[in-house]
DNA sequence: CCTTGACTTGAAGCGCGCTCAAGGGAGTAG
DNA sequence: CTACTCCCTTGAGCGCGCTTCAAGTCAAGG
């Protein structure tokens, strides 16, 4: 039984979801009932899975199912010029910049702690008293 | 009773949690025991703090209470040039680089789809419905 | 003495975002 | 026919990271 679509693995696969997280974006209103086969089998269009990547990126980013709700309410609506449609986007925008800060502030303390471990780590592999040995002729010894 | 050292709710304020998460965090041993005034009250230190900071520089950047718990344990075994310890944080650091990058391809996508209001509602403002008029001289009429 | 307020503890509760279990049906191969 | 695979639905369960509750202790102030 084929009826023009992808079945509901196959859009998870292709959408890197599961097949429950589908149902369940479905039961909670993030996607609109979607169409079925006549057995009434799940079956995906392109226009979906459009939506589904969209939803996934958002996710991915940590906005809240709530926040993905509103959207999709608005956007069933057919309210395309909506200002609260712009508004939560704009407001995923600046928590998404937020975040994009702390991860840049996490990541440079990082290289900052790694870096001290690499340090310590050749301190032992290559045991220095001497403070000027380590500045020139280091790898010359190395085999 | 003052005893040196910060109350938690002093602390709390400090490093922006609550006193509810700072018992949490020494319970589930994210830090050790801290030290206590006469009266039983805890009194956090500098280096407390320091460590607290970090704690939630990591918590930020999603990394979860299991791997902190990891490595933590790690410091409390003075293990300073641990692999392990290292290799926790080169993870988490990994996993924060995957993070920006989903989080930029998000926030292009954004800026792409509010740009697409934002040319809707000129649309609207300023109905046009032949095509050369928005051109050149769209600015010249304004007033 | 009594109240107030900040702290203590252990245990229970909660919101989020899935995730899984149970029970059933339809289509296909052997 | 059986067996297998894929799907269906409803409803419960789970892991995470706190958060709140209930009950108690201690110290200062009126």
């Amino acid at each position: 039984m084929r009826d023009g679509g992808y079945t509901i693995r196959t859009m998870a696969a292709r959408c890197g979801m599961t097949t429950h997280t589908l149902r369940y974006y479905e039961r909670v209103g993030l996607i609109q009932p979607v169409g079925r086969a006549r057995n009434g089998h799940r079956r995906y269009s392109d226009a979906d899975e459009a939506w589904l990547n969209f939803l996934h990126c958002m996710r991915d980013t940590n906005m809240p199912i709530r926040e993905m709700q509103r959207y999709a309410a608005l956007r069933e609506d057919g309210d395309d010029s909506s200002l609260d449609g712009r508004k939560i986007l704009e407001d995923h925008r600046a928590t998404i910049a937020a975040q994009i800060v702390a991860l840049e502030k996490a990541h440079a303390l990082l290289n900052h702690k790694i870096e001290n471990y690499r340090k310590i780590e050749e301190r032992i592999r290559v045991p220095r008293p001497m403070r000027e040995a380590a500045e020139g002729r280091t790898l010359a010894t190395a085999g």
